[in-house]
DNA sequence: ATCCTATTTTAGATGATCCTAAAATTATTT
DNA sequence: AAATAATTTTAGGATCATCTAAAATAGGAT
């Protein structure tokens, strides 16, 4: 028996807690999830408890949180509905990528499966967020592009633009200014030793410097 | 100054006191606003007394409450979304005019003063939602079309069916089933004196028979 | 091994929203 | 006008989500 609908708080906090387990490979602390939240740790214990307590998650006193198959399957549904409204909004209602999260935080807890189908279905099947995150469908799998930091890239080498890791307004803005599209292919064309710093080539046409702290927000295909 | 955000179920308060308010004029009391919520008539007089205090609208003890012109606005402001996005669903994602109310109930609490306007405009700026209701504009104006219940009408006389009374699933589907659509014109063709029921005719096309009760929720242009 | 510090949990409060049961008020009938 | 019925409010309590301050624990440094 599932059991009853989660809280828009519920969902906000596993959805936190999900992020900040892909990639780590330990127990995820109060610490960090009020952190990501803007809330006191004391109120993360106490949220952290009740999801325990709905199984979706095991949690031990002073060890931290892991979430659970069912409770990343809720969180999974969640980041779906998410990225959906980001295209929506991005696609069909003009909105550039930086102004787009906001608004869907708030569309994401908005409950009807059809309702999503549809979207879905509206959008084109969509396979990606207007950051390059991946959209998990319907039974919660999540497709993924090899990718890495365009950081770590040699000299001459190259690859296709596919996801930002900082999502701030601020540095898709900055991205905007210097023309740089998802999906463009970027060449390393002089990696600085010094800084890190790095001369890129935009789809073999526009060349222009960029920052180790850039570069390492930007994540390109492997090829 | 005005106050803080009202939350989803202060909005949801506030847009049921508008409705019980609008054609009556007398005070709206506690026992039909928790009625029309599903609510207690104790959470009722809670959330009167709440509303009351943010000047939305004037309350006594015992009297009922008065929604005031700033209530009004906010009211019209939900009641706007509520409608563009039910003209989204059914314009956009294909859904039929019975379904879309539940869906609306969520997605009227979104704010985003920028999301409306670029809804509104991907919409083509709808006057009206499926069900016939004239959708308000930014500015809280809401155009009336002159109009009156298909049952005032006499044998011979006719009217464009512009909206309905009942939103119910139920009566809604019944249309559907005998054909009825929003901007049909329909004549009466013989009302029967006895209990009310009409027979009329589609669009001069097709005749059919309705109970008074069908009648009396289908609202008509006055010609 | 002990101490110190940083993290984490608990205790206790607050505000929002809802409820039930009892009290107060208003409206209707005799 | 008094009695009765219906409506409305209050009292008191529950749950959720949050906070601050204090207590408990863990992990690293001496
Ligand atoms: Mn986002
Ligand atoms: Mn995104
Ligand atoms: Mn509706
Ligand atoms: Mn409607």
């Amino acid at each position: 028996m599932p059991q009853t609908e989660l809280s828009f708080t519920e969902e906000n906090y596993l959805k936190a807690i999900y992020h900040l387990s892909v990639g780590g490979t330990q127990a995820v602390s109060t610490n960090a999830i009020s952190d990501r939240l803007q809330t006191k740790p004391a109120s993360a214990s106490d949220m952290v408890k009740r999801l325990a307590r709905k199984k979706l998650l095991q949690y031990e006193k002073y060890q931290g949180a892991n979430i659970s198959p069912e409770g990343i399957k809720l969180a999974l549904k969640v980041i779906r509905k998410h990225r959906l409204w980001e295209v929506f909004l991005v696609e069909k209602l003009n909105f550039n990528w930086d102004e787009v999260h906001e608004i869907a935080e708030q569309l994401e807890h908005i409950r009807s499966p059809l309702l999503i189908r549809r979207l879905d279905e509206f959008l084109g099947f969509p396979k990606h967020d207007p950051h390059g995150d991946p959209i998990p469908d319907e039974n919660g799998s999540v497709s993924t592009r090899p990718r890495k930091p365009l950081s770590d890239l040699h000299d001459g080498e190259s690859g296709d633009f596919l996801a930002v890791k900082d999502t701030s307004s601020s540095f898709l803005q900055y991205l905007d200014k210097l023309d740089i599209q998802l999906g463009a292919n970027i060449r390393v064309m002089e990696k600085v030793e010094f800084d890190d710093s790095m001369k890129i080539c935009l789809n073999d046409k526009k060349e222009l410097y960029i920052s180790a702290q850039v570069a390492s927000n930007l994540y390109v295909s492997k090829n």
